[in-house]
This record gives structure tokens, C-alpha cells and sequence, in this order.
DNA sequence: CTGCATAGTTAAAACGATTCAATGAAGAGT
DNA sequence: ACTCTTCATTGAATCGTTTTAACTATGCAG
């Protein structure tokens, strides 16, 4: 029924496993009537090649893990999809793993990559996770953090300079001539957030007439900010300007302040800015600003480096930092002609 | 270095590899003393088992495919992440696959899942694959189409009525006053898409003052969406409404209509709908009404199905279809209390 | 004290592709 | 005619796990 291995396509080409094989893998040591002959053989019978018997010969399969914080967010799958084309240049496939932003489900993926014997794992990792990747380097698996640098710098990575993206977004808003600031995000404990707002706040920190409060969230995601933009909206005292730490969280937030009933308006009375620069953030109700961060790029490296640790093991970890760039749009500049 | 392995364990823990495979897999089969001892080596050494060599044997891996058109599409994640909840119940890994859209694309990831030997596929097809898939399930693996049916119905499938979905899209124009409508959309070649158009074509054929023009794209994307929305906008004579084979072309043509410099107004002038309700829908420029599909239900109902047929793989296929619903927002009906 | 069931453990076979040392055949050079 | 290469092909060993049949010891009933 089911089974047709390289035994069967032998027999009925009339040659041994070891040459079919080698059609397969090694074509230029076969004669070419040879070739033909099994191809032949290889299309009559339908023969697809069993993978779990290639790698287990081989020692290592021919697929990448990505783990991202969260598929949801088209920043990520814009850092897949970078990914995936390097990957496929090579032949290598991409296993997209979403973790979202669960400790637990990031150590499930981790485990199975490591039981496939994966090429490499690309990981935007929840907390401390030197120890777990460390037993994977020990068994040959290299690993390369995406958009966030690993503390002790032991595991390359390609990040974006996240302070530096807060600041941007923190000293536009004040040279827009906002005062009153409040930045949306958390978990504190994803670092992208945390250096978001270290940027925003050494902004702050320089401008001794601009307070920046901090209301946190347990998730980045379109319906947290919503909550979050609904509690600011309720206030006596609103402040002048919102720093979300995403741009979901923005597109919720800006939902919240733009609902009926709500009298705030964006940019007048408060203005906003998020994070990410995904392709909605021009399509919202207010255009958004916001900081761009080259997705696809990301992926494209982080896959490019891992393959260089294939290749070289002992190679010194190599890090790639790219720079954010601030996106204006009407959210935080009335008179802003929006970028697209 | 890498390679420790259940030999290992066996000659560390001093029993056989019989028993230490029995400790994973049975261990009511063991005596509780040497279940420790053996667990205890486990650690020891760190042993991960081989997936390779446990699908060689096994026969099948312990993952499920997910091809999907196009990974930017919320839409598409959501469904991954239902599917994806419902695998992990069973251990099971999904493995995402983005064909783009791209039949080269959507033949390699088929060829992937089928080397690996897939516990089963979900596919959200382009073209008619009904004889790769025939290929698959000769080989014991089952397919489950998504978000389309299979022309013989001999796959089972989950779907959404897009014809209704698309008369619904209309009939709402139509009964806000709307007569000089314009499908934008494309290829035909993806069936939801034509579906769509047909159930617009319907619907509009019911009123003889209503006219529907048809505007390809050649993908479902904001950037073709913009494209088409800056022809549009362009016209002498402008259309009064705008159906949008999804969201995403939907958010494109907005920001074209918006654009700085374009003076046509949404909705006054020209009403605009789309397809999906994805979250960002809401968060519109214009809050843009749409055509609500369960996403995440879909998903979980596509792996709850195929789940099925891997029990009982001689069963009749099942189709299962949800009915979509209509989300009216500002961006056809000024009067409207945006949905959330 | 024998017979027998039962629980625990073992050794060996199997899964299917790849590789490598060995073999054979054909051609070139002397 | 003989050796020396080169080229094509072969067959066996290998990867690491799971499973099954066979075996041993232990306890218990008769």
C-alpha cells in the first residue's frame, strides 16, 4: 500500500540501492542510461523519499526552527518570511514555531527542534535562555537570536537598537511639544519593551518639564491596548501623548480613544506613537507614526548567520545591529503628510 | 560531544536499551526502582531522543502541515493558531507552510510534508492539487482542506459560504443606496475569490440598476490594493462603491482613496467593504466594514476533523461550513456605531 | 515440592536511506 | 599481451529507536 523504499525501486530498475541513491544524491557518478533508467523506475512506482531514514544517516535534518513571541503580529511573519526565503535558497525549510510569549510553550519548541535534530534555531526568546540553547549548541545545534541580543553574548544575534527606537519616538513627541507622556507595553520582562522604554525614558530624563508615566500590560496585543487606551480615556487628567510598544498595541489603544462617546482626539489632544511600522499603521483611522524596524531584513540575516555557524562552529559569535527610523504620520503631526 | 544516544543511556544506567525505550514509552511496563535509575542516566547525560530514528520506526511524524496562501494575512495566522491549539492537545506539532499564492511553492511544501512522512496536511489550495493530494493519502497521509472544497468532495473540508459571504457584501451596498459597484479581487484562479465575485454577480444581477465592474489583481495584497484603489481614484467617473476580495486590498484601496492630494470621501463617495474582519479592520483609517470568518474555529475544526480521519482513515469525508456575518463599520454606512 | 502464572528484563530484528571499501569491466599506454 | 587507470556498480555496514518473542526469577496454589 504504502511503502515504496529505495529497495523496491532497486529491484524494478534492475539495480542496486546503492545507485539509486546515487541518482538522487550524487548523479554525475552514475552513467547516464543509468539515470534515466531509474528515474524512470523512481516515477512508475511513485517513490518519495522517507526523510526520518535520510536524517537519521545523516545526523541533522534539513529544516530551521524560527520561534517568535507572537505569529500574530505581521512583524514577525514579515522576519519569517525573510527567514524562509534564505532558507529556501539552500533547501532548507522553515518551521515556524509561535510561542506566544508563554515560557513554556518556548521550551516545547525548543525541545522538539532539538529532538529533529534541527540545521539551526532562530529564536526571539521570552527570558534568560542561555542555558537551554547552550545544551543545543552542545549537540551541534547553533542557534541565533532575533531582535534581541543575548546578555553574555555568547549566541550571535541581529537585533534592532531598541533604545535608540524609544528615544526616537520619545524626543519626536516632545519636539512636537508634548509634555505628558505615558508609555503602553509589557510584559517588562520581554526585552524589546524593557529597552523601549530605557529609550524613552533617557529621552524624558533629559527634558526636566516632561513626565512619562508607565501603564503596563501583561500582553502586546490589539485588545490589550484597546483596555489600556479605554482606562486613559476614562481619566480627569489626560496626558498629551501615548508611546505604545507595538504597533498593535497602538492600533488598539487608537480604538479605544476614537471610540463614540470618547471626545479625545488624535493628534490634537493626545498624540501617538507605536512601534514596528507593520503595513496596517498607514491604514489607520489616524495614520500612525511610528518606528520602522526592516522585518524582512532581520530574518534574512539571522538565517544568513546561522548558516555561517553551520559552516564554521567555532566562529566567534557575531552580533548585527540595524537602526530604527521614525515614521511621522498624522497621529502625532496634524499637518503630517503621511508616509506610506 | 553530541551523540548520546539510548546505548548510552543502557550501558550508563547498567540495563538494556529495551528498558530505557519501555521507561519513555511504557513505564507501567518497568519496576518503579529502575524507572528512577533509568530517568536518573537520562538527566545524567542528557539525553534527547532522536526523532529521526523514532519516525523511521514509527512510521509517521508527529507533525501536521498547514499551507497556507499567504502568512501576512491575519487571517490565515488565526486559523494556524486554532489548528495549532487543538494539535498540541495530542502532541502534535503543526508545521506552517506560506505558498504565497505560488503553485511551485504549494507543490514543494507538499513534497516536504510527504518526505516527512506528515501525520496529516492542512491545505488552503490555489489551483486543483486533488491528485497530489490523492498521492498523499495513498501513502497514509490525510489532507483536510480549509477555507475551500474540494471540487469531487473526496476531501473533506472546512470552509465558509463565500458566495453568501459575497452576496451578503453587495446586497449590504446595495441596500445603503449604492448602484455603480466594483469588485476589486484576484486571481480568479483562488476559488475564494471567485466565490466571492459570484455571490456579488448574484446579488447584483437581482437589481437591474445595479452594475458591477470587475477589477483583477494578480495578488491579495495591500500593495495591489493600493494600486488598484489609485486607478480608481483617478477616474473621471467614479464608482460609488467598492467590494474587497479581503481586508488586506481593502486597507490598500483605502489608503489610496485617502491619500493626500485625492479628494474622494469614504463613505460619502464612494462606500468601501472587505473580507476576513481581521482585527486591524476595526482600526481602519476609516473603520471598514467587512465580512466576519471564524478564523481561529476554523482551524481547530480542520485538525479536529483530520484527527478523525487518521482514527478511522475509511470514513466518508466531511465538509463542514460556517456561514459568515456581516460587520458594518463606518466605511459603508456614515451613521454607523463601529463594531469592535 | 511441583507446576504455573506473572512481572521484569533482555537480545535481536526491523525501519529506509546513505556511504564506503571492494569488485568488475573497459580503455589507454607501453 | 600485460599492467595501470578510470569509471560504474555493488553489497554490507551504519544511524538510533521501538517492538516482539524469549527468557529468568519470583511467588503462589495445589
Amino acid at each position: 500500500m504504502s511503502g515504496v523504499s529505495v529497495k523496491d525501486v532497486a529491484r524494478h530498475a534492475g539495480v542496486s540501492v546503492g545507485t539509486v541513491s546515487n541518482v538522487m544524491n550524487h548523479p554525475s557518478k552514475v552513467a547516464p542510461a543509468t539515470v534515466t533508467k531509474v528515474q524512470q523506475s523512481i516515477n512508475d512506482l511513485g517513490f518519495v523519499r522517507n526523510d526520518a531514514a535520510r536524517q537519521l544517516r545523516d545526523g541533522h535534518s534539513k529544516t530551521v526552527g524560527l520561534v517568535v513571541l507572537d505569529v500574530r503580529n505581521p512583524f514577525f511573519t514579515d522576519v519569517a518570511r525573510g527567514a524562509e526565503t534564505r532558507a529556501a535558497q539552500e533547501g532548507l525549510s522553515v518551521i515556524l514555531g509561535n510561542s506566544d510569549e508563554d515560557p513554556a510553550r518556548e521550551r516545547a519548541y525548543l525541545e522538539l527542534f532539538e529532538q529533529q535534530r534541527s540545521h539551526g534555531v532562530l529564536i526571539s526568546p521570552i527570558g534568560d535562555i542561555t542555558a537551554r540553547l547552550g545544551a543545543l549548541r552542545a549537540r551541534g545545534i547553533p542557534a541565533v537570536l532575533v531582535d534581541r541580543a543575548s546578555p553574555d553574548r555568547t549566541f550571535s544575534s541581529v537585533t534592532v537598537d531598541d533604545v535608540a527606537g524609544g528615544r526616537m519616538a520619545v524626543e519626536h513627541l516632545i519636539s512636537e511639544g508634548r509634555t505628558r507622556l505615558v508609555f503602553v507595553g509589557g510584559p517588562l520582562s520581554i526585552r524589546q519593551v524593557a529597552d523601549r522604554l530605557e529609550g524613552a525614558e533617557l529621552a524624558a530624563r533629559a527634558h526636566p518639564e516632561v513626565s512619562l508615566e508607565l501603564v503596563t500590560l501583561d500582553s502586546l496585543s490589539v485588545i490589550a491596548g484597546r483596555k489600556a487606551g479605554a482606562e486613559i480615556a476614562a481619566r480627569a487628567e489626560l496626558p498629551d501623548a501615548i508611546f505604545a510598544a507595538n504597533d498593535l498595541v497602538a492600533m488598539g489603544v487608537l480604538q479605544a480613544l476614537m471610540l463614540q462617546g470618547s471626545n479625545v482626539r488624535v493628534p490634537e489632544d493626545i498624540a501617538l506613537i507605536g512601534y514596528d511600522d507593520i503595513d496596517f499603521a498607514a491604514a489607520a483611522v489616524v495614520p500612525l507614526s511610528s518606528i520602522r524596524q526592516p522585518a524582512g531584513m532581520i530574518g534574512h540575516t539571522a538565517l544568513e548567520i546561522l548558516l555561517e555557524e553551520v559552516a564554521n562552529p567555532d566562529a566567534s559569535p557575531r552580533h548585527v545591529e540595524f537602526q530604527p527610523e521614525l515614521v511621522v504620520r498624522r497621529s502625532t503631526s496634524a499637518s503630517a503628510v503621511d508616509a506610506v
